[in-house]
DNA sequence: GGAAAAAACTGACTTGAATCAACTATTTTT
DNA sequence: AAAAATAGTTGATTCAAGTCAGTTTTTTCC
């Protein structure tokens, strides 16, 4: 029983950014359908989308900004994923029996949110298995990407899981090697289950070893590849 | 910004042992054609069912056994749940695009699974709107399990998480406070996200204290409500 | 623009839990 | 039934990472 052959390294990053769009399967008459049960939001910086345990009453298509999706109890928090334009969330609550929202959502930057009538978005899936089809590789698209992370989280230690998100918001919100974070150090704390001070203090040795250079919110990666080391073997 | 309501506590178990069928919502056409494109196979205590990065090729509905399903990366092994009879596994692999397996599969009794052509379950869910829905909620039944365990392994510490596994393989395995545990103690670390001496270690915590009875595999819960509340503050 | 509040940071200390290195008991194999 | 292999156990040691307590910097908002 013992393993021989190395399995494929697998995803661990936070941020879902799906490629599969949705809308352009529905047929003329069920886009029109969603339009008249849907209104979009605004909310600000900040604000609470929507809150783990309420009933779920709509699934939220971010049209624009990023959002943390998260569990919280007893105030400690875990970041399930951050999430940017045009995703799909509140997936989660399409389920036959209780449906309570497993997780909060709230919004870091101000952000556009399309609010869709759950029991119209689940008629939909009910006449329209080609859009209940891409629902399923949506859902097993996040689902992978959990379990990188549920794999991060639990089996290394804290290089190899702020390496991890690092690289992780670096290639999937800005694609870029420097950007202004907009999550707070106690935020990169839930996000890699570390605590605040112990995130401040492994970004500081990033920085003395010249991995990364950063001043407050500012950061730029500086040795991608040391980085990605670091997150295989961290 | 600040949390004053305090959300409903969520799942934290490791056995998923969903309710909801999904064979009958298949017409009488559908049935006969995932009768023509499987085969039930017996599976011999500890022997591999699939592996982790191989393609997807098969849809598994175990008929009868225990088996772990498990992330495996560098000798380092996570166990993702434990599933018993008439259980679906494999449902991640449905996916546009790539569709490489995301876990290993692997059995812990004598078991017997049906291997159901994956090209032709896809087509049933695109086919059959109602059974796709039933698809998607269970994927959705096991996510929210998931975010339970993600949450158990990544805020509580050793006596919390063996306090849930042990409740949760009692409640939902055996349905008794007494069983004889499949599992060894590595697997139970393996499940926990603990070493296996930490695993014995807290196991002879909790003999110790009261709290169960053991003699090697068999195990016993005799304090279940200190158990629980081991589990929610721990 | 200045006070108040948050967030970021630092160092000292503590502790939870892994690792290591034996050793014993239990299965499995032949 | 003996040998080999695997699983379970124990104690000693080490170290990763959390907590606490206090300071500085940045942001928010009258």
């Amino acid at each position: 029983m013992k393993q021989t052959i190395e399995p494929k390294v697998i995803l661990n990053c936070s941020v879902f950014d799906y490629e599969l769009s949705w809308y352009e399967l529905l047929t003329e008459n069920e886009k029109v359908l969603i339009d008249e049960h849907s209104v979009s939001l605004s909310f600000r910086k900040g604000e609470t989308v929507c809150k783990q345990g309420a009933f779920a009453s709509h699934i939220f298509f971010l049209e624009e900004g990023l959002v943390k999706v998260y569990l919280e109890e007893k105030n400690k928090n875990l970041i399930l994923t951050l999430s940017t334009s045009k995703s799909l969330l509140g997936l989660a609550s399409i389920y036959e029996g209780n449906n309570k929202l497993p997780y909060s959502i709230t919004t870091y930057t101000d952000s556009k949110i399309r609010m869709i009538d759950l029991p119209i978005f689940i008629q939909l899936i009910k006449q329209n298995a080609e859009f209940a089809y891409r629902i399923i590789s949506i859902l097993n698209e996040s689902t992978a990407q959990m379990y990188g992370r549920f794999f991060s989280l639990t089996q290394k230690q804290l290089h190899g899981r702020l390496a991890d998100i690092l690289l992780c918001i670096a290639n999937r919100i800005f694609k870029s090697k420097s950007f202004e974070l907009p999550l707070s150090r106690a935020d990169l704390g839930d996000l890699t289950g570390m605590s605040t001070e112990s995130v401040i203090r492994m970004m500081k040795e990033f920085k003395d070893d010249g991995l990364i250079e950063m001043h407050c919110k500012n950061i730029e990666l500086l040795n991608i590849s040391r980085l990605e080391r670091i997150s295989e073997f961290g």
